[in-house]
RNA sequence: GCCCCCAUGGUGCAACGGCUAGCACAUCACUCUUUCAAGGUGGAGAUAGGGGUUCGAUUCCCCUUGGGGGCACCA
């Protein structure tokens, strides 16, 4: 029998960090056995819930690159297969008619909070006979239909929490058709995963409780249990509940912020998972075929932004340039640099790529290779132009070192350059090569010097030293 | 209040009931004297507490504590 998973969000939000997660499961797990991964958007609750919320959520789910298989499919869609299963439910006896209105459990339900008394409702209407609720509903009263819940125990095997257990007499008789004819959430999960064929419900953990429920919904409507599994929520750094501050914003905030779609999947896979050994950094065809359910812990994880960052910085240095290219490229063109010319943005991606974390921090590490004037950046300044007539001095030096050269620029003909004038200046080879960076790039970070003016190649280097030297020329005045 | 779940450094993960509790992020040193957001080396830092079971508990059981989730005519 084939896997068959599914995601079921409500589209009453965005993918958030937390629901990605979830996704990412339910989809490694069935890429993995060779399944199938169903979406489901839950959009029953009418008011709550929009099309732009169920393009975001699908918008995200691109983004990962977490592909579906069947649908999206809607809840809304299958309401009247939903009613003729409480209706089911009702002519098996499994459920009967509630006659208390909203306002009324509201109150009672006030009240038991302040006498300390439980929750949950009475089942007063449990034991109204069969003609005197008849009687009623000729009479025109508005009714709910709840569940009967049995007596006894509801256990299940979680796929990672092992067994579960719940005394029923804890589980109030819950409502699954309200007195608008409507269903209620667990009534049309058990309907449409029944109908779907889904075979495991992976989601998150805030849905145990969820779980006894459907379970007796599935065992009165005589139908065979899919294996469940609730995977541990995601908190903020604070160990509460993650907040917008942190992850509980649209999946597609990182993308905006610079991350990629494989070092934020790779970082939600490792959260509350693990391969079983110390790998970390790796690509998606890697995650599925590691995955398991069964090494999903059963804790709950905290979001950690700098590991997301440091991760992402592996996924750019090993990304290819080419993939790269597009983002950079937009980033660029956005600021007014035009006509990039694609092999050489490609080489100097390739040359920068080991160090930024973020598509933002690679782009400001792109720039100085096409930028017209660069802005120097004040902490890199202030660390090597300190006293502006020495940097300046250097910088004129170095203009005429490399205009002296003969042959092409290579990164060794360079160093021999560079190494020699910080010889004959008597100086040690930082005091030429960081002034230098700095008037390159603009700042203090950036790949092996020679590396980089070789890339830019004579013209740029000599703008760009130009630039530098009226500005330290300025600063010199300046005192 | 009731029910359920969880518990290894600050954080994410390892450790068939059996070496000195391992790796990564972060952090601190040092290093590469060409910067660091990249590389390398090293340091500090954890089995929540208490009882059991066992020759032996991070691991199994119980209690306590702490954290989380749920208790709607929301999903």
């Amino acid at each position: 029998m084939t896997v068959r998973v599914r995601f079921a969000p409500s589209p009453t939000g965005f993918l958030h960090v937390g629901g990605a997660r979830t996704a990412l499961f339910n989809w490694l797990f069935a890429r993995n056995v060779g399944g199938r991964f169903i979406l489901r958007i839950e959009d029953t609750d009418r008011a709550r819930s929009s099309d732009e919320m169920t393009d975001a959520i699908l918008d995200g789910l691109k983004w990962l690159g977490i592909d579906v298989d069947e649908g999206p499919f809607f809840q809304a869609a299958g309401i009247e297969r939903h009613k003729a299963d409480a209706t089911l439910l009702f002519e098996r006896g499994a459920a009967y008619r509630c006659f208390c209105t909203p306002e009324d459990l509201a109150s009672r339900r006030e009240e038991a909070r302040r006498t300390g008394a439980g929750h949950g409702y009475d089942g007063r209407c449990s034991s109204i006979d069969e003609d005197a609720s008849a009687a009623r509903v000729e009479s025109g009263e508005p009714f709910a239909l709840r569940v009967r819940v049995p007596d006894g125990r509801t256990e299940w095997t979680d796929l990672v929490h092992g067994s579960m257990s719940i005394d029923n007499a804890t589980i109030d008789d819950f409502i699954i058709l309200r007195s608008d004819g409507t269903p209620v959430y667990n009534l049309a999960v058990v309907s449409d995963d029944f109908d779907a064929r889904v075979t495991h419900v992976v989601r998150g953990d805030d849905h145990i409780s969820n779980t006894p429920k459907q379970i007796i919904l599935y065992e009165a409507l005589d139908r065979p249990l899919p294996v469940f599994g609730h995977v541990p929520l995601i908190m903020g750094p604070d160990g509460k509940r993650l907040s917008k501050r942190h992850g509980a914003m649209s999946v597609l905030a990182y993308e905006d912020a610079g991350f990629l779609p494989d070092g934020m999947m790779n970082f939600l896979a490792l959260l509350g998972w693990s391969p079983g050994d110390d790998r970390e950094v790796m690509d998606r065809a890697e995650l599925i075929e590691a995955f398991s359910v069964e090494r999903i812990l059963k804790k709950s994880a905290v979001f950690d932004l700098e590991k997301l960052e440091w991760l992402n910085g592996r996924h750019i240095a090993g990304a290819e340039a080419g993939r790269l290219s597009p983002m950079v490229r937009s980033a660029l063109v956005e600021e007014g640099l035009d006509a990039l010319d694609e092999t050489r943005l490609r080489d100097v991606i390739d040359l920068v790529k080991d160090r930024p974390r973020t598509i933002p921090a690679l782009v400001g590490q792109v720039r100085p290779f096409f930028a017209g004037t660069l802005d120097f950046e004040q902490a890199a300044v202030d660390r090597f132009w300190k006293k502006p007539e020495e940097a300046a001095q250097v910088l004129r030096s170095l203009d005429q070192v490399f205009g002296e050269l003969d042959g092409p620029w290579t990164p060794e003909a360079l160093e021999a350059a560079i190494r020699g004038l910080a010889e004959r200046l008597e100086m040690g080879a930082g005091r030429v090569i960081n002034p230098l960076r700095v008037a390159l790039m603009g700042q203090g970070v950036s790949p092996g010097i020679f590396e980089v003016v070789e890339l830019m190649g004579p013209d740029l280097v000599a703008q760009r030293l130009g630039t530098a030297l009226g500005y330290l020329d300025a600063k010199a005045a300046m005192g």
